[in-house]
RNA sequence: GAAACGGUAGCUCAAUUGGAUAGAGCAUCGGUCUUCUAAACCGAGGGUUGAGGGUUCGAUUCCCUCUCGUUUCACCA
C-alpha cells in the first residue's frame, strides 16, 4: 500500500492538476509480472490532452523521478513501475517476522458486532454433505471478517420448530412401536428416525390423513402438549448430540445454539406490530403481509389453521438479534433458494419501519446436488457429512503410510488433511456456483486442493527445521535475490486479499491466495535451493519462514489445519 | 408465464470488478527423484468466452435481443 502511494507521488510530481487520490484509483497492479509492479495507463488524459496515449505516456516517463524505483519505463500507453526489489522485499518480509499473527490483517469493522447464521441443520434429522457449505462458508466469512476487526456472534439457528416434527412424530406414534424401529433407536436414532419421516412423506400422498396427523401434532406442541413437548426435547437432545460431533471434526464453535423453538416463545411482538401497523391482511383463510408493491409474493404469517410459520419466527429472530446483540450487519448463511424470501423479510422489516432492515444480508451459495439432482432429506436422498469426512480421513491415512511411513502422528495428520481436503474443495470455488457432489472429486489430493497448500507449507517447515534458524531479527533481508520477488510481491498483497473477501463475503478468494502462493513457493523451491551454503542462505530462510507463516495464517482463515509435517 | 442466478479449453473452474498475448487444475502425451518430502516441478497439445447487436481507445466484464440450464413464485424451511 506505501508502494502504490509512492507510485502515485511519483506520477503527481508529472501531473500536478490530478489530485493524488484520482491518480491512486488509476494505478493497476499488471497480470504479469515483465510489465512492472505497478501500472499507470493514460488512456484517460487523451481525449483532453488531444494526444495518442502513447506519446502522453512517454512524454510523462521523462518528467518522473525514477529515485526508489528499480525503474520505470513506457510500454505503449502504460508507464510501468519496477520497486526497488531488495528494499521493499526487506520490508515485506520484516512486516511478516515481526508479528505473523496479525500481517494482513486490517480495520474495516471498527471492531462492531456482526451475527452470522450459518450451518442450522434440522434435528431429528442427520447432517448430510449439503449442510457442508453453509457451516464452511458460514465459518469462513466468520474469520475473515474477524480477520478485519469484526466482532462476530455465531449461531447455529436450528431448525427444531415446524410441521415437520408433527409428521415425525405422527410417524413415530404410528409405527414406533414396532421392535424393529426400537432396535433402530438405540442403535442410530437419528436414522431410524430419517427413515420413519422419509416413509410418512412417501406414503403421505396415498394416505392425506398422515398430513392431517402431522399438522394437528405440530399444533399440540404450539399449545404446549406435554407428550408433544417430551418427544421434541428427546429428538433435539439426540439430533444436537450427532451434530456435535460433525462439528468437533471440522473445528466449528457457535456462541448459540438458539433455534426456532426458541424464537417461537417470541412470537407475539412481531404479529403485534404487524397488527398495530394495519399490515396484516386476511386472505384465503389466512393472515398475510401484501409485498406487492415491491412486486413480491405475499409472507404468509398465520396459516389457515391457526399455526405459525417459519416467517413469524424469523421475525422474532431478527427483533431478538438487533436487542440483543446491536450487530451493524446480521448475516444469514443460506442456499439461493430462498432469494427471494430473504428479500420479503428485509421488505417486511421495512414496513415495519425499522430503519436497519438493510442490515440483513442473506450470503447465499449455489446447492449441491447429487447426480444432477438435488438433495432432498424427504426424498432420502443425502450423504452423511460424517462418512464423507470419515473416507477422506481414511485416503489420506493411506496416502501418509505410502509416502510418509515414518510420520510421528499419522492418525493426526490424517484427520487434517482430510478433512482440510473436504473444506477446501468445498470453498474454492465461488459460493454461488452450484456443485455436483463427486466423492472422487472431494478427496482429491493433488492439483488444486487443500492438501496441495498443506504440503507446500510441510515443506516449508521441513526446510526450516533443517535451517536451524527461527530467528531472523539480525538477518539481513535485502539479500534473499531476485528471483525471489514473484513471491514477496504476492506476500504483500495478502491484506488486499482479505478485505475483497470480507467485502464480497467470499472465502473462495482466500483459497485462491493460498493456492497461488503455494504455488509460487513450489516452484521457487524446486529452482532455487533455499539451503545452500552462502551468505544469503539466511535471507532464504526469513523468506521461507515468512511463506510458511502466511500459508498457516491463510489456512486458519478456511478453517484448515496447517500440520507441520504430512 | 414472471423473476433471480448462471453459460469461458474434453471436464471442473479463474480472470484483482472495463485494460496489455483470456489463465489454472484435472484428463491426454512427454521430461525430472544418489542433492531441502515426487501430495512436487518442467514442457506440449487443447478457445469464435452460448448467439447476435450496441456503448468504448479497449468488453469475458457494462446495455439491449435471442437461446439453453438451474432455482423461486403463500399454508415445507
Amino acid at each position: 500500500m506505501d508502494e502504490k502511494l509512492q507510485v502515485a507521488n511519483a506520477i503527481s510530481v508529472a501531473l500536478p492538476d490530478l489530485k493524488i487520490e484520482e491518480i491512486q484509483d488509476k494505478i493497476e497492479r499488471p497480470k504479469d509480472s515483465k510489465n512492472g509492479d505497478y501500472a499507470f495507463p493514460t488512456f484517460f488524459l487523451a481525449k483532453e490532452l488531444h494526444k495518442a496515449p502513447q506519446l502522453i505516456a512517454s512524454e510523462l516517463v521523462e518528467k518522473i523521478n525514477d529515485d526508489g524505483f528499480e525503474k520505470v519505463v513506457t510500454a505503449g500507453p502504460y508507464i510501468n513501475f519496477f520497486l526497488d526489489k531488495a528494499q521493499v522485499g526487506a520490508s515485506i518480509l520484516k512486516d511478516i517476522l515481526e508479528d505473523p499473527e496479525h500481517y494482513g490483517e486490517s480495520d474495516l469493522g471498527h471492531q462492531s458486532n456482526v451475527t452470522i447464521d450459518y450451518s442450522s441443520p434440522n434435528i431429528a434429522k442427520p447432517m448430510g454433505v449439503g449442510h457442508l457449505r453453509s457451516t464452511m462458508i458460514g465459518e469462513a466469512v466468520a474469520r475473515i471478517l474477524e480477520k478485519v476487526n469484526y466482532n462476530l456472534v455465531r449461531i447455529d439457528y436450528l431448525g427444531d420448530w415446524g410441521t415437520q416434527f408433527g409428521k415425525m412424530m405422527a410417524a413415530y406414534k404410528m409405527w414406533g412401536d414396532s421392535d424393529e424401529v426400537q432396535q433402530g433407536l438405540k442403535d442410530d436414532p437419528i436414522n431410524t428416525l430419517l427413515q420413519l419421516y422419509v416413509r410418512i412423506n412417501q406414503e403421505a400422498d396415498e394416505h392425506p390423513e398422515y398430513t392431517e396427523a402431522g399438522r394437528d401434532w405440530f399444533a399440540k406442541l404450539e399449545h404446549g402438549d406435554e407428550e408433544a413437548w417430551e418427544l421434541w426435547r428427546w429428538f433435539r437432545e439426540i439430533s444436537l448430540e450427532r451434530f456435535q460431533r460433525v462439528y468437533d471434526m471440522l473445528d466449528v464453535k457457535f456462541d448459540s445454539f438458539n433455534g426456532e423453538a426458541f424464537s417461537a416463545q417470541k412470537m407475539e411482538e412481531p404479529i403485534q406490530l404487524l397488527r398495530d401497523k394495519g399490515l396484516l391482511k386476511k386472505s384465503r383463510g389466512a393472515e398475510i403481509v401484501d409485498l406487492e408493491k415491491y412486486n413480491l409474493p405475499p409472507l404468509l404469517i398465520i396459516k389457515s389453521n391457526g399455526t405459525t410459520t417459519y416467517i413469524t419466527r424469523d421475525l422474532a429472530t431478527a427483533l431478538f438479534r438487533k436487542r440483543m446483540y446491536g450487530h451493524a450487519k446480521s448475516l444469514y448463511v443460506v442456499g439461493a433458494e430462498q432469494e427471494v424470501y430473504f428479500k420479503q423479510l428485509r421488505m417486511a422489516l421495512k414496513e415495519l419501519g425499522f430503519n436497519w432492515w438493510d442490515q440483513i444480508e442473506h450470503i447465499s451459495f449455489g446447492l449441491m446436488n447429487l447426480n444432477g439432482q438435488k438433495m432432498s432429506t424427504r426424498k432420502g436422498n443425502v450423504v452423511s457429512l460424517e462418512n464423507v469426512l470419515h473416507d477422506s480421513i481414511d485416503l489420506a491415512r493411506k496416502q501418509i503410510a505410502e509416502k510418509n511411513p515414518d510420520l510421528k502422528n499419522p492418525d493426526e495428520v490424517a484427520k487434517q488433511v482430510g478433512v482440510g481436503a473436504v473444506i477446501f474443495h468445498d470453498l474454492k470455488n465461488y459460493r454461488r456456483n452450484s456443485v455436483d457432489f463427486n466423492l472422487d472429486e472431494v478427496v482429491k489430493f493433488e492439483g488444486e486442493t487443500g492438501p496441495y497448500v498443506q504440503y507446500a507449507r510441510a515443506r516449508a517447515e521441513s526446510i526450516l527445521r533443517k535451517g536451524g534458524i527461527r530467528d531472523f531479527s539480525d538477518v539481513d533481508l535485502t539479500q534473499v535475490g531476485d528471483e525471489a520477488w514473484e513471491l514477496l510481491s504476492f506476500l504483500s498483497q495478502y491484506s488486499e486479499a482479505i478485505k475483497r473477501a470480507a467485502n464480497n463475503y467470499d472465502p473462495s478468494v482466500i483459497a485462491k491466495y493460498a493456492l497461488e502462493l503455494a504455488k509460487k513457493f513450489n516452484q521457487y523451491y524446486a529452482h532455487t535451493r533455499i539451503l545452500d551454503d552462502d551468505p544469503q542462505q539466511p535471507a532464504r530462510l526469513a523468506l521461507t519462514q515468512a511463506v510458511s507463516n502466511v500459508l498457516k495464517s491463510a489456512l486458519d482463515l478456511l478453517d484448515i489445519k496447517a500440520p507441520d509435517e504430512m
